[in-house]
DNA sequence: CTATTATTAGAGTATATACTCTAGGCAGTC
DNA sequence: GACTGCCTAGAGTATATACTCTAATAATAG
């Protein structure tokens, strides 16, 4: 593998694990054997190394929510993007912890990390519709669909957060994929109102395998 | 005012407007025109001031979700409850926004936050419960409710970093209160479904008030 | 083989950061 | 006036961090 890449490569592993603010570019030289003056050869600066990495999970989204115009949408479908969404989330999970702070220093990243939301945004706003379309959820008028598919979007992208705040020890090791996909239980919960009799059942049953193992200690 | 708590309400202030990440101790004394060795004459370290701000937060949030258990609950009280938390988050903004390095820097911050999160959690859960009873929604099982009430705890501490992402400068000083309380739109979209026909229309009322000025641009 | 270009090492640097240390001022009290 | 306890100044330090510079080595083209 060319050097460049393997320093993306070390880059997102060590972000991920240790967080982009713990990570310096002479730990990311270190952990590859290479030479500062290298890792520079290849890249111009910190945020250069970040931003092509955000640009790769872009694609990734991008991909994954690429919603067919032409036919229906079905169950399977639902359960395709939201568990690839929340692979997606894991893989680069690094990126939302320091959001607000790569933004700031980048406005390259804060220009086109806006357009993504706004994508993000209206795929799910589509699939929405879609689903209404193909009777699994009932119709709504634009205005409420818009503020649930940011609600979605909301979830969604705070949801890892949440769990690493929720856990007693800092290791992210112990984030298990099981726990990561328990966000899909809470994506599934906001469409709930919305089921139609026909699939309330199935999207039920769905949503049964997401569920916490433990659950949530929430006294009343 | 003594100088340790003008070292608190600066701190608190220039976090809030430039992030933690960007404050350091040689900031926060420059800006009280102090020595360095009297501010650490006052704390040991700038953990124990982020430590201090926090127990701040948690009581002014701990006050206002006092839930009275003697007296039935009203729409005005809901409303008090929101605009209250989402003012509070507005108050200690900088903490959401590196809440995961500062847990992983302080382990009292990481215990002391997650016994927050389950109060806050019980809260909204109690909240849901007494509305019920109100007869303002329709009861749920508790399942349901413990999912709906970690949903509106997700919406709400993701508002504010979503508001700062989909900005197009980093100016915190182009974030209105106006923005701010959207918030509350969004928290009121999750509890339409769940409306009894008596206060529907209402609760629809109230949360027209919230409503984005400039809707967001979701394009099908 | 030679000239050129791409890649790499590694020492080095300017700046920042959290924090320390010593000396001293000031207010109250006997 | 001298003692004491609290507070403050400000120079200083060890370490880290992002990044640079030069020189050397590999790869490639003619």
């Amino acid at each position: 593998m060319k050097t460049r890449d393997k320093i993306l490569l070390s880059s997102l592993e060590l972000f991920n694990e240790r967080g982009e603010r713990n990570i310096t570019t002479n730990h990311i030289a270190a952990h590859l054997a290479i030479s500062p003056g290298n890792l520079y050869y290849h890249f111009r600066n910190k945020s250069d190394i970040i931003y092509e990495i955000f640009q790769e999970y872009e694609k990734l989204v991008d991909y994954y929510l690429d919603i067919p115009e032409d036919r229906a949408i079905t169950l399977e479908d639902l359960t395709f993007y939201l568990e690839s969404v929340f692979d997606g989330l894991w893989s680069y999970r690094f990126f939302h912890r320091d959001l607000e702070y790569l933004l700031d220093s980048d406005p390259r990243l804060r220009r086109d990390y806006r357009e993504f939301t706004n994508r993000c945004l209206a795929a799910i706003n589509r699939i929405f519709g879609k689903l209404a379309e193909a009777g699994i959820i009932e119709p709504q008028p634009e205005e409420l669909r818009s503020a649930m598919s940011l609600n979605v979007w909301l979830v969604i992208t705070n949801w890892m957060a949440f769990l690493k705040t929720a856990h007693a020890s800092e290791e992210s090791a112990s984030l298990t994929l099981t726990e990561l996909k328990q966000g899909i239980y809470q994506v599934l919960t906001l469409e709930i109102p919305y089921l139609t009799p026909k699939y309330r059942e199935r999207v039920m049953v769905l949503r049964e395998k997401y569920r916490p193992v433990l659950p949530e200690a929430v006294p009343a």
